[in-house]
DNA sequence: AAAAATACCGCAAACGTTTGCGAAATTGTT
DNA sequence: AACAATTTCGCAAACGTTTGCGGTATTTTT
């Protein structure tokens, strides 16, 4: 521990120690000689404030906790590094912590949190979350608390999500524009919101854009499940394959490059992606990007928001936008 | 913030502070009855210890620092991953910072470490980072520093990393063994000590056990670089392709793709990899692991053992073992 | 030169805990 | 019934800050 306190420095100047805090926060009180004396002084012994006083003493402990399911993934990395940038420009720290998609871990996170008594709070729930009265509490707390990628369904919270309706809409379109009759669509896990607005917005859109195509639908909890699922209904001609995600992408591309398919001839590939993944291939995999960083931002942004005394809760979307690869 | 305190419970049951906190911590001293009155209130009341407090009083902030170059990385979001899951089990929190691999934001994510009064740091130094000072003036503090991945050059730090002159030797064994001849070695950036210790085992190895073999060096500063480098070797006919890093394979995987040079048959790819990028290909790449969760798990019993009292430097390594995918 | 204004600084309480020590109440021992 | 031992609890200080308020010096005003 850093043991030079304010205490410290006052006896060694024989002054008092408000004196000694005043001078450092260069309050109008104090006189630069002293100032000077003391700035010298702390510098010279490594003076650093303890945030864990000063916390206790303005209950302000400029430190956000993140929950996520986990780290290493395509999508949450950047989303991570993107509000950890954002806090730590805005002097906040950032405490980051795994749910491992578990609800009991997901509590234990909050827990934590509170204890900490984090000035605020991104969250994306696991997949299996149904009882939101813990986030309440930190809600109840004046804790803002900004939900991110997996949101709960009911309103009153505020959220930032990928534009998930629009995305899928883009697909779906940009395949009928390519003329793609035989489709394989692969989605995630149906339970969550994100899977079943992405279904719905692309079976109405091809329903509406391309009538004539006939699509399959898988859904799959992994990247190997959606290489199994990939690999099962490539045998059937297809024209093209959609990934919802990009964890989707991993497997339907293993299960494409087994059967040595060249794309774009042989099979299109479009997907929902940050865009990492379809550009270690080539030609490079068309997409509809879902920035994690972009996210970040807004996300950070809506924290901002609450934290200056909005009380309106929004709903925030990132658009989408198509980047073209070779692969349809 | 959460408003119930050790006071406001002790108030309404008419008790005295001490004997809340002592019935909360099950203290042999207070009697069952009145443990059950307090343990009943607290839930009721939501009560969550203050950890500012706590810290303040026990100094012992049970928050461990991490600083990274990136969170959105191959490797370090795996690292990152594994020492949060591990400080999580062991009751610790996590702040995670990224120095953007900038010396002065290195500076002041390690003044914000201070200020928070971690309980121990893991730092992965950025490239340019040759002062040592505000890190020895933590361990003066008795706080402990584990450094991982791109550690100092100097003796007295505790250090973990993965196997580079190991890791680099099975690549280059390997290359013997299956014949291959001509060979494009590609590196990272040659500031960097594991850069130069591969490097070095790399050509050292080569030449004990693939005497005839004639191997070009480049080196690559990013994933762009590497597909250069990559592409204008490729045209004077290369057996195989070694790549230092998962950044230079990505980069020397399209420029072979982009050549439509079949794997194995037209080339052969090794790599040092964590794995990920590696299985997104098929034939998958053959790649020597060094895998960022098994050193977050060596970094943090590492820093076990120095919190329990071990003043013992130690620099250890993970070791390396070779996943043969069909690339070589 | 007295009064008023200003510059500079210290006192003390508060934030929410933990913990050594002592005290009162209860129980057990002869 | 007197004493000792034990159970159960409260007092108060400490951790390192911040900050309202009041108090001396010093300077300015009249």
């Amino acid at each position: 521990m850093n043991n030079t306190t304010l205490k410290r420095i006052s006896q060694i100047l024989e002054i008092s120690i408000s004196t000694v805090s005043r001078a450092l926060k260069n309050h109008p009180d104090i006189s630069d000689k002293t100032k000077l004396r003391v700035i010298e002084l702390a510098n010279a012994m490594d003076y650093e404030p303890n945030a864990n006083a000063i916390n206790l003493r303005t209950s302000n402990s400029r430190l956000f906790g993140l929950i996520v399911p986990g780290i290493s993934n395509f999508f949450y990395d950047s989303f991570i590094a993107s509000v950890e940038e954002e806090s730590r420009k805005n002097n906040y720290a950032l405490m980051v912590l795994q749910s491992g998609d578990d609800p009991l871990m997901e509590l234990n996170n909050l827990k934590l949190c509170r204890q900490n008594r984090v000035s605020g709070l991104f969250a994306c729930i696991s997949t299996q979350t149904t009882n939101y009265d813990p986030f309440l509490k930190l809600k109840d707390m004046k804790t803002p608390v900004i939900f991110f990628d997996k949101v709960p369904d009911n309103n009153g919270f505020n959220k930032v999500c990928v534009a998930d309706t629009a995305s899928a809409n883009i697909a779906a379109v940009t395949l009928a524009r390519k003329d793609k009759k035989k489709i394989l669509a692969v989605f995630g896990d149906e339970r969550l919101l994100m899977t079943r607005k992405r279904l719905e917005a692309f079976k109405e859109t091809s329903a509406k854009r391309n009538p004539s195509a006939t699509i399959t639908y898988g859904f799959a909890r992994n990247s190997q499940d959606a290489e199994g699922i990939t690999s099962t209904y490539l045998a059937q001609k297809v024209d093209a394959v959609f990934c919802m995600s990009d964890e989707i992408l991993t497997g339907a591309m293993r299960a494409i490059q087994k059967q040595h398919l060249r794309i774009p001839d042989e099979i299109g590939v479009i997907a929902i992606s940050n865009g990492f993944i379809p550009r270690l291939f080539y030609p490079e995999i068309t997409y509809v990007e879902t920035s994690g960083h972009k996210l970040g931002k807004l996300a950070f942004s809506s924290m901002m928001a609450c934290l200056a005394g909005s009380t309106f809760i929004q709903e925030l979307t990132i658009e989408s936008i198509l980047v073209e690869g070779g692969s349809l």
